[in-house]
DNA sequence: GATTATAGTTAGCTATGCTAACTAATTTAC
DNA sequence: GTAAATTAGTTAGCATAGCTAACTATAATC
């Protein structure tokens, strides 16, 4: 019992370092990709709505502000700052009138593909420095932290 | 050549790859994280800043903005606010009248590491459904991705 | 049909980012 | 040793993004 004890208080000790170290590198790694967003004149919280839209496919605005997790009235101005720039494009539900259909249009995908391969290579750029041993374990580990961040409780 | 080519194409394949795992892992972690936030009553750039100040101790308010990446009136204004909620101090140098030095009170240090201390638990709580080799790995991924951003161009 | 619930919007607050233009202090040039 | 240039920080004004409270419009329920 002690023993069981013991272990389980070191995975703890552990779980909280690199807790700890994901942390940090997580804000230090967007505090650098952040650079790299030019003058889209596009803010990040739009940017991000869009990507869940090119990705995940249309959305209602409801949808869209619990995938960002933010409020209703939130997402209402990021949407009517995405349809100003015609990035993305709104239409009723035909069922239900109340609800949006929102879906990115082709220029708010292209906007938000050239972006995001301007950061990735960016980064991909400055993982140039690990052996190839490293970059491999990187990767099984981003996969394990989004297995994580799927079951997320 | 063309077997080194192949190879340094397929790494740059795998860098990409691996930046964008990481890239959205990022993303959606910090944002997990956010919600832990709520209830402190200073905003997410006030938090960092004064971060910097608690680990790296005291500093101008110049090189606090270019630790955070940030202009320097915007980093005026979030020196100003984290001084009317007595987290910071800020006095004259003594040496060139026209820089501050700033430095976080102990109630800023208690709060910050209150905070920090919440999202850590948070994200350590959610790592426990990794393995204990799969935590393992997880450490010595952020690590590399520590040095990575410290070499960073 | 009246009430209740749901989807979004509007109004108004705070915080955070920027640039341009300013003040004040220090350094450099002559 | 003063005038000019540079440096540190602030102020003003604008935009984006976050919130709550209160609103409108539609749908569902009783």
């Amino acid at each position: 019992m002690a023993k069981v004890k013991q272990d389980s208080a070191q995975l703890w000790g552990q779980s909280l370092r690199t807790a700890d170290q994901l942390h940090s590198a997580a804000i230090h790694l967007l505090r650098r990709l952040r650079t790299q967003d030019l003058r889209s004149s596009v803010g990040p919280a739009q940017l991000s709505a869009l990507s869940v839209l090119v990705f995940a496919g249309p959305r209602t605005l409801g949808e869209l502000a619990s995938a960002e997790q933010v409020k209703p009235p939130t997402m209402s101005r990021i949407v009517a700052g995405l349809k100003r720039s015609r990035l993305i494009e709104v239409s009723r539900d035909t069922e239900d009138a109340r609800r949006m259909q929102i879906r990115a249009t082709a220029k708010g995908a292209r906007l938000l593909q050239k972006g995001r391969r301007r950061r990735i290579e960016y980064l991909a750029a400055n993982l140039a420095s690990l052996t190839g041993d490293e970059l491999a374990q990187l990767a099984i580990a981003a996969a394990s932290l989004e297995r994580v961040l799927r079951n997320w409780t």
